[in-house]
DNA sequence: TAGATTGTTAATCGATTAACAATC
DNA sequence: TAGATTGTTAATCGATTAACAATC
């Protein structure tokens, strides 16, 4: 049992990884401390939001100069990170699959994306950012050969169902759901379903209804 | 001032893009009716709350039957679409600008992505499902002239926020920000940021903190 | 009718914000 | 010190769920 604090909410998982990035990048221009309202600035939020998150985590800093950049980059990676490096897969290597493969290469998080699978011939057996493009005939395998945890799903939209049931002997733990086919799996298994339409519609409503209010 | 309900909650205007694309899927498959626990179970989620989010809207159905799909797919749209079609330009025609375009391109709703913008001499000139790539140095003129009223960044992170004052200028009313730099826009402009490092390690942190629960 | 379904209010749960004491 | 900042509780706001009357 750690004495870590157990039930943080999921929004306040979000901006941790947000906050974490932003760090990272002041970090590498040389910034050291960082007040919390500046990091809320950075985000669109409030500094009071900023200060809970962290007080939900449990972090705290002795000083009135702001948090130490690099104290809470481990601090938030201390909640965030698994003990080891995260295997991750991506079904489906079209455009999309390749954008986020090459994307995350080279981050030097502890998420990594290490294979690729499709069925198309002219990209089995090819690499992505030294990625290898396996078929998808050999995914139940190469998921426990090569301790495969997380999947990103970028397959066209028509055959997100057939791949319900391989993810699920595959023993996948995790799924990141980018076609449109709201994918449900046991519990146990996470998903996050994030259509594009759907973001997008979404942005064009609020737009709308700007434009409707300030008329 | 309508008769429409007017202040749909932001989850709400989620779930009604996400089960019109179910029902569009269901009418191409011949369903004429389908009923609230159907529905919630395709989207792993209630009945309770698929009924509550219809009433927010304002709609009902007559019958038992569950609701007729063709009319729900119109009213949803009545919510939802402008009565004019809304122009999108993406930014950054890399992977994820070329998957974004392609994935839209004949989807046939109220949004059209029209253009695309790049600086790269290899894009610019080019089309990409018919959607012609011009340079950003023309971003200004083309917004105006092409009546483009939303943009989707794709651009390479550390461009991002030089991008801000050229969407401002150009009377860009919704940006959705696939780039990893959180943006602020002043009010006015609707702005979600989609970070996909901070989708995948949320997806992880659950992942992780499954694991320790079932031990 | 009895069972299934819908629409809606009230209650609960979760997330944000306001208020403020404590500290440098 | 006075002003700025932090950490934390209490209040508010928003979203989900429970409960149930009405209808076919």
């Amino acid at each position: 049992m750690s004495s870590l604090p157990n039930n943080i909410p999921e929004k306040t998982i979000e901006r941790l990884s947000e906050y974490r990035r932003t760090l990272l990048s002041c970090h590498e221009q040389g910034i050291t401390h960082i007040f919390s309202h500046v990091l809320a600035g950075i985000h669109g939020i409030t500094a009071v939001q900023v200060r809970r998150d962290l007080m939900l985590i449990g972090f705290s800093s002795d000083t009135k100069k702001g948090y130490d950049v690099e104290v809470l980059i481990d601090f938030i990676g201390s909640i965030l990170d698994s003990r080891n490096p995260v295997n991750i897969a991506v079904i489906g290597m079209g455009h999309l699959g390749q954008a986020i493969t090459k994307y995350f290469n080279g981050k030097g998080l502890k998420l990594k994306i290490i294979a690729a699978f499709d069925i198309d011939p002219e990209k089995v057996g090819k690499t992505v950012d030294d990625v290898p493009c396996y078929h998808m005939d050999h995914f139940e395998e190469l998921v426990e050969d090569l301790d495969i945890n997380i999947v990103v799903l970028c397959s066209p939209t028509n055959v997100a169902s057939e791949l319900v049931v391989p993810i699920i002997n595959a023993g996948i733990k995790g799924v990141l759901n980018f076609t449109s086919k709201p994918l449900n799996f046991p519990r146990g298994i996470v998903v996050e379903n994030y259509d594009i339409t759907t973001l997008l519609e979404k942005v064009a409503y609020f737009v709308k209804e700007n434009e409707e209010n300030n008329l």
